[in-house]
DNA sequence: GCTCGATACGTTATATTATAACAAACATGA
DNA sequence: TCATGTTTGTTATAATATAACGTATCGAGC
């Protein structure tokens, strides 16, 4: 039977929110310290604002929270803050909606397969490398060497599968 | 063994690419004569473009044939095409790259999943179910009901990867 | 502590991708 | 042929993203 883990649940409901958001900066904190990145304050605070919701943030979203922190920026803060994140393998670009999240297992290399409710909006984040391999392996067979997987599902999460 | 098809190959060489394009279009016809929908001319033009090349084609390049056809356009005139295509299940958009391939399968539904080259932008559909139905199961697990997937890969083609 | 080089950030301008809204042309069946 | 819905044209603008260049800040080595 194959590995199989949720990275990152659907969490429309209530759940301890700050906690989430505690947690992921201070592993993004280790994670920087560990390879001699610098976490600057405009850095975390885009990350904590991509947690800030289980819910994709698109990059102007993020820009006017920032000015509604009263720092002036332009977009170019925005997506340099971003583009470092990706690279840190602390977020994830979620391609099909041009927006961000966050990922709910750095450190640790895996690609993201996300899941993206259609109503809600909620994404979760699995990891299936089995899936991964098959891929990839698939791909060999063509004499293709595969490097990046973008895998993104959309549907309807269990919440508003009920509701629907 | 699960079934695996390769729905278009890399056709980076050199290949009667003519017919290449005069099959699709003829499939097109067919399919939308079946489904009672109308391949207008403006609608065939802009298949024809998409499949120029096997390359990923983007709205604004369409945009810039249509004007070299000596056709007066505006965007919504070529992201209305494609919407139709979109629909109609004749080309594929790929995410990843803000851009428009032609799918390889119509009429037999399916999921599209490409392999993308860094290098030269090819592109090639395979089309593995047992992947799509994985992710499909394992979404189901976690009450999640998908409806549609996007599956891209980046890395380099057999000929790239030779060169590189 | 000071200097230098590299990295990060600010700022302005602009490129790229996509849609809204409404009018004119056209197709198709009653 | 008329009524009706679909397609296309047209203008304007929204949404997403990057280029280019200057200033500030950090941190390693002296």
């Amino acid at each position: 039977m194959p590995k199989k883990r949720v990275l990152v649940p659907f969490k429309t409901g209530s759940h301890d929110h700050d906690r989430c958001i505690d947690l992921a900066l201070a592993e993004a904190e280790l994670a920087c310290r560990k390879q001699h990145l610098r976490f600057t304050e405009l850095r975390r605070r885009v990350l904590e604002l991509v947690w800030s919701r289980h819910i994709p943030m698109k990059a102007y979203d993020i820009l006017d929270e920032l000015h509604r922190d009263g720092r002036g920026a332009a977009p170019p803060t925005v997506y340099r803050a971003l583009d470092f994140l990706l690279e840190a393998g602390l977020v994830h670009r979620i391609e099909s909606l041009s927006a961000y999240v966050g990922c709910g297992g750095p450190g640790k290399p895996h690609i993201g397969q996300f899941l993206i409710c259609r109503q809600c909006n909620a994404v979760a984040e699995i990891d299936a490398p089995a899936i991964a391999q098959a891929l990839t392996q698939d791909a060999k067979r063509l004499g293709f060497r595969a490097d990046t997987q973008t895998i993104e599902i959309k549907g309807l999460c269990s919440e508003c599968n009920v509701s629907a």
